[in-house]
DNA sequence: GGGTTGAATTTTGCATGCAAAGTGCCCTAG
DNA sequence: CTAGGGCACTTTGCATGCAAAATTCAACCC
């Protein structure tokens, strides 16, 4: 039963569709295509270079994931970023992180461990150079690393789904100074516990650090939508 | 903000693809579809009388609920029933309802406590009178209440997503009767936890009692692969 | 006789066509 | 000048067409 694939030469084209979902879902994540905005498939086919059909399906995936609204025979809109959403959304996901910590300190292996050690100092280093776009990309590493150590693959499915609709406050979302460093002292305190393997510490460390992301980002908008 | 619906008569037609997810999810999670088993777009529109665009958008739709396995270029199939999988989803279940008890306790209306102690009821008649098919379907709609009254409709919808996967053993493991009635033991400490509004506890008994669930299901899918 | 190749058939993946619902503009009546 | 109605245009929803990948089946070679 031994593969017989060209080993990285491989010519394996992707579904198209699969393809769109990907490259649709990351113009909303990254704000390209502003919140509330229509999805108008004429548009979207000639800047995507494909046609309808794949992308009405990878519309109607989005809509599951939450990012895209669907207004029946009225098309689709990039889902507005609601306040009440993306709280209830951070609730859901700290009760996930909390579970998956617990996992990791019962299951994890210690390469994993070791993973999200080295993915946690280079943070460290992207947060001593203030390099803010590194610094979310390396925390959003650890946290994915996390709920994946955890071995249960339904849990990181979830968790990344959810996260797909916070991670665009992201780019709204400018943090001030001190909650930085306060959200660099709580990431040594879960990284200690991880080391530890204390999953009731940890549990709780996972959860009060998405509870302070709450806090955080629901000030940002609210200053967003102050301005 | 009260309906105006005509109650029936509405010509409201939802949308087609709508429909087609939703009838064909039933045909998997009743088993009418097999676990493994193709899904050919030429029988299916044939049986469901729809074509091939909306049939396949649900099919895409599905995959991402975890009901369906696309094979590229080769269609799709029922995905099979894995017993890891299955623990891994009750897992995260556990975790979700856990939240969904707290949220409960500490805002759920009287109303909706209310509605959850007429579904217990309810429940308990059909244990009483060995309606194994009754106390399911109640079974269900109070962890779907609960996981509803906790007023966070992220959670909900994860939930049920979750939820449809599960579903499925249903029509596979018939209870034991044991358990039968120490389930039924759970959820009155359930019940009185949420009259109590006793957040602590009924975090801790509903994620036993998902745990119970586990072993449970699991148990009964060993047998029937053992058969 | 078993295994392999290859041509016919089936089936999928994507593109496009067609009808209906929606949107907006303009013209008219008040 | 404003409100309303109607008509043309746009856009969506669903159906179907077409090409490529996969499967099947059988003849052929070893």
């Amino acid at each position: 039963m031994g593969s017989i694939e060209p080993l990285g030469l491989s010519p394996i084209r992707r579904p198209l569709h699969e393809e769109t979902v990907d490259r649709l879902r990351d113009l909303i994540v990254q704000g390209e295509l502003a919140p509330g905005s229509r999805l108008n498939e004429r548009v979207l086919t000639a800047r995507l270079g494909v046609s309808r059909t794949p992308l009405r399906e990878a519309i109607k995936l989005l809509a599951t994931e939450g990012l895209v609204d669907l207004l029946p025979n009225r098309g689709a809109v990039v889902a507005p970023i609601d306040p009440a959403r993306i709280a209830e959304t951070l609730t859901v996901m700290g009760a996930l992180e909390s579970l998956a910590g617990e996992l990791v300190c019962a299951q994890a292996s210690d390469e994993s461990l070791a993973d999200i050690r080295a993915l946690h100092y280079e943070m460290l280093a992207m947060h001593a150079r203030r390099d803010l776009d590194g610094y979310f990309r390396y925390n959003q590493a650890i946290h994915l690393k996390i709920v994946e150590a955890s071995r249960n693959a339904v849990l990181a499915q979830t968790y990344r789904q959810l996260n797909a609709n916070v991670r665009r406050v992201r780019y709204m979302a400018n943090l001030s100074a001190e909650r930085w460093d306060a959200a660099v002292q709580e990431h040594e305190a879960i990284l200690a516990a991880l080391n530890a393997r204390d999953a009731a510490r940890l549990k709780r460390l996972l959860r009060d650090h998405l509870a302070a992301k709450l806090a955080s980002v629901l000030e940002a908008i609210g200053q967003k939508q102050a301005a």
